[in-house]
RNA sequence: GCGCCCGUAGCUCAGUUGGAUAGAGCACGAGACUUCUAAUCUUGAGGCCGGUGGUUCGAAUCCACCCGGGCGCACCA
């Protein structure tokens, strides 16, 4: 359990105890309740706002009912002062073994430092990310969601959720036909056949050669002449399952790897579908009916048309929502509300990673799954904006119908796994991101990436060094660290708090500011042994003095590559 | 016209779910090297947190209405 964590127990069993003593009245809100680091370190070590978020449900004031709760937390163990400051907040300042005994504790767990073991207690979060359509390889614009989706979904795992990571296929729509009819053309080509220009509408990219080629193994010269209505059904299932081993190959390149691949088509093959639908007409949320016109402007070939819909203005939506096209078969949105159900099936909570381009359609699906699961399970949709590719300060232009985009495998190929995943954290991500080829490789402080990296090298060199003489034999003094290095651990040890606040707010970005913070924090700590070289971690002829600083750097770079490891990004041992 | 997202230093962005004096990088000013203890660090200046009201002990954060930008708005995916 985390410093910040037992604190927060601690603080409780105060509270429950005034309860009990009647000074403070049963049932009060306890959730607001927070044990923070203060905000000016020269206020202490741990600050807590109980007094100020209970005083008015309590009905006294905050500093009367801090001055209760203040004499019992400075008679806690490891606990040297509780004042009340400013508004009502508590202050408390702790023996410096704590923070000794906390970076003793980051050692000992070691890779497992900041995580949570919920054990049997561990909730099921089933988050689907990329789900890209399987009509070509994966383009640079795939590769936020991808990396973000992925990230969180360690993040959660960090935070004793059960994770499932899943990938919808979109293998039922009218692209999937597109694509199939484009890979007979190339299974033509590959038979010999001169098929001239692709036409237009057809996917023109040379990733279908190889398909063609594999048809044709499969095939031989059957389908050749054969009437569409015989090889579609046959091509589809084949060229869909080639497009997705492309897929998860560019998806491997990013350290990418699913738990499940869930299939429309097959989704609709096995009645999921017709399954929702009768459940929400039970409910009476289905009715056919006509909807309006879209306001502003009118499509030219708008006409009313009566179709089956779901009531998810029930729930908030602005309109009702087709399941069912007017020729009888399933919308997109039929189909998903299905998927959902089924992933709800599976999980305690759903989580989708989306473009932002998709925002408009969040409120139906929340809806279905808030109807189908009668509010017993929740979806979060996390929104993820574009990225901007530039070159030198120079955009890199990109068109989809030209087929001229940055592929996924080029983008890791020119920059390395790492660069790309880790730059993809650097922002929030309903925030837009510049990507710059140039910037991210540069070795400088404007480098997020290598700033980081640098940190855990220079720590891993001091390893290496301390090793080699023979300085890190024994047990270390922590009582010969000073102020500046108390506050190093300090920050480390608020790795358990950064990770369990940013899996609670689904942003696993805040891991990647939290590190760069930390790396600063060490940079300057590390600077110190220019101006003073007693104030080198390595100090040969101070053997106790090293050790202790060793111990202080060995924790650092532990935070900073369980840092990484969440972001699924490496540790570099050195920057050659 | 409606919905969602966004608006914080000159620029790019954080901001611990409502807390104490709003932070960091770049750029600008001043300083410390000759490279895994300078790929870095120290320090200075820089703010109407888009605006106006409201909620309360307390608002960049929550609510309402404006202003400005992005995305999306029948059976496409």
């Amino acid at each position: 359990m985390s410093l910040y964590a037992r604190f927060q127990d601690k603080l409780e069993a105060i509270l429950g105890d005034l309860v009990r003593e009647g000074v403070l009245p049963d049932g009060l809100p306890m959730q607001a309740v927070a044990v923070e680091p203060p905000r000016d370190a020269s206020h202490g070590d741990l600050a807590t706002n109980a007094a100020m978020v209970l005083a008015k449900p309590a009905r006294t004031n905050p500093r009367a009912l801090a001055g209760e709760i203040a004499p019992r937390l400075e008679a806690l163990d490891g606990v040297t002062a509780a004042e009340v400051a400013g508004p009502g907040f508590i202050n408390l300042k702790l023996d410096p073994r704590v923070w000794d005994e906390e970076l003793e504790a980051m050692l000992a767990e070691g890779d497992h430092y900041g995580r949570v073991d919920a054990g049997e207690d561990a909730r099921t979060i089933n988050i689907e990310y990329v789900s890209a359509n399987p009509t070509g390889p994966m383009h640079m614009g795939h590769s936020r969601g991808a990396v973000v989706g992925d990230a969180l979904a360690s993040l959660l795992e960090w935070a004793g959720r059960k994770v499932v990571r899943e990938y919808y296929v979109n293998d039922a729509g009218a692209q999937v036909d597109t694509l199939a009819r484009s890979a007979h053309l190339r299974y033509r080509e590959a038979l010999g056949e001169d098929i001239g220009a692709i036409p237009e509408g057809l996917y023109p990219g040379d990733y279908l050669k190889p398909v063609g080629a594999a048809l044709k193994d499969a095939y031989g010269a059957r389908y050749a002449q054969a009437p569409e209505a015989e090889w579609l059904p046959v091509f589809k299932p084949f060229v869909v399952e080639k497009m997705m081993d492309m897929i998860r190959k560019d998806l491997a390149l990013l350290g990418i790897h699913h738990d499940l691949f869930s299939s429309e088509a097959e989704l609709q093959a096995s009645g999921k579908v017709e399954e929702a639908l009768a459940t929400l007409r039970a409910k009476g949320l289905v009715y056919e009916g006509v909807l309006e016109p879209p306001k502003g402007e009118t499509p030219a070939d708008w006409e009313p048309v009566e179709l089956t819909l779901f009531r998810s203005t029930q729930f908030g939506d602005d309109q009702d929502r087709p399941m069912k096209k007017s020729d009888g078969s399933w919308t997109y949105f039929g189909a998903d509300a299905a998927y959902h159900y089924q992933k709800a099936q599976g999980a305690d909570h759903l989580v989708n990673i989306w473009g932002a381009d998709h925002a408009g359609t969040v409120k139906r699906v929340q809806s279905a799954v808030t109807a189908l699961t009668d509010g017993e399970k929740g979806l979060d949709v996390k929104l993820v904006q574009m990225v901007r590719l530039f070159r030198d300060g120079e955009p890199v232009k990109m068109s989809k119908r030209s087929g001229n985009f940055v592929t996924l495998a080029e983008m890791v190929e020119e920059v390395g796994k790492d660069v790309v995943r880790f730059m993809m954290l650097t922002r929030k991500a309903d925030a837009p991101l510049d990507f710059d080829f140039a910037k991210v490789t540069e070795a400088s402080k404007e480098n997020p990436v290598f700033y980081v990296q640098y940190a855990h090298a220079r720590i891993s060199s001091l390893k290496r060094k301390a090793a080699a003489a023979g300085l890190d034999a024994g047990a270390a003094d922590l009582t010969l660290l000073d102020e500046v290095e108390r506050a190093l651990v300090r920050q480390a040890a608020q790795f358990p708090r950064v990770v369990r606040l940013a899996a609670d707010a689904y942003e696993p970005h805040r891991i990647a500011f939290y590190l760069y913070d930390l790396a600063a924090a060490f940079h300057a700590s590390w600077n110190r042994g220019n101006d003073d070289p007693g104030k080198r971690f390595l100090i040969e002829e101070q053997p106790d003095l090293s050790r202790a600083r060793l111990e202080l750097a060995r924790g650092i770079g532990q935070v900073l590559r369980n840092g990484l490891a969440i972001m699924g990004v490496e540790a570099a041992e050195e920057m050659r």
